[in-house]
DNA sequence: TTTACTCCAGATACTAGGTATCATTTACGA
DNA sequence: TCGTAAATGATACCTAGTATCTGGAGTAAA
């Protein structure tokens, strides 16, 4: 994922010929489309970005391309699900509240914590759903030094 | 929260005169309907049950009793939000994904492990939302010994 | 207990996100 | 190049809300 020197777009087309999924011009439209986002953005943004694309092949090309693990749902602090690309595997997000940045945290140690609490109530873990949100670097910098 | 020998639906009547709210026949009806709920529940599904409450006061009601904090939102594995009675203050769920039970989990010790993560990447935390997805003790127990 | 004021209810329309159906078109392997 | 399966776009529909508005109800003060 991400390899270097190779279009992003390319790559989205990639997860999906890997899971049999056909080569057509509307998803390589929107692959484009969500390979130029620099942040996480909502369904509907995307739709309206792509007048030319049915808005059903929007969603069904966003639906396939989480399923593949090439993009990653969101859950934003007041309950909307955005959308991201995405590095593969399990991974959460930190937020930044005040310019919408996300990070990937992908060394997720919370599982074994989770693990024996979860055994304290008899309850057998199978997945859980984390995203942490706070200010990023850039952001905590600019309310230390205001203009 | 959750008095012994007092009816739930008051507690709930409780908690938005509170914060101010006034005591209507239609949100005695909300609150009634949501006490006798033992299972997290999706908004339409509380509006089917409730024909003769306007669609938009259930809507209404469910928003004041989650900022209230009598009520509280869980996030399915699908991403689809549904609601449930609540402890107030910061907790987790654990959701069963056989039978949709669902028990909160008070101590949260994870914000500490996640200060330092998030350290690592200048990130100051704020908040978090967790969700954890299992399996309960009953349906454990189906599954080893099955009909 | 009447009045006055504000909040609340229900109707309605609208936005957002998403799925189901279906006729037509396209991709692609044989 | 052809046949088939898959994808498309149009459309309708569903869930989950929110915004707006008019009339009605709760409540406190006179």
């Amino acid at each position: 994922m991400r390899k270097r020197g190779y279009p992003l777009s390319e790559q989205l087309m990639d997860a999906l010929e890997e899971r049999g999924y056909r080569d057509t011009a509307p998803r390589r439209t929107v692959a484009r489309a969500i390979a130029e986002k620099k942040r996480h953005f909502a369904a509907e943004e995307l739709r309206e970005q792509l007048p030319g694309i049915g808005r059903a092949t929007v969603y069904r090309s966003l639906k396939i391309l989480v399923e593949a693990g090439a993009l990653c749902r969101v859950l934003l602090e007041d309950g909307n699900l955005h959308y991201q690309l995405s590095h593969r595997g399990h991974h959460h997000h930190l937020l930044c509240v005040e310019c919408g940045a996300s990070e990937d945290l992908m060394g997720c140690d919370i599982e074994d914590r989770l693990e024996s609490v979860a055994e304290a109530h008899h309850f057998q873990v199978s997945g859980h759903w984390l995203e942490v949100y706070g200010k990023c670097q850039t952001c905590r910098a600019k309310l230390l030094t205001p203009v």
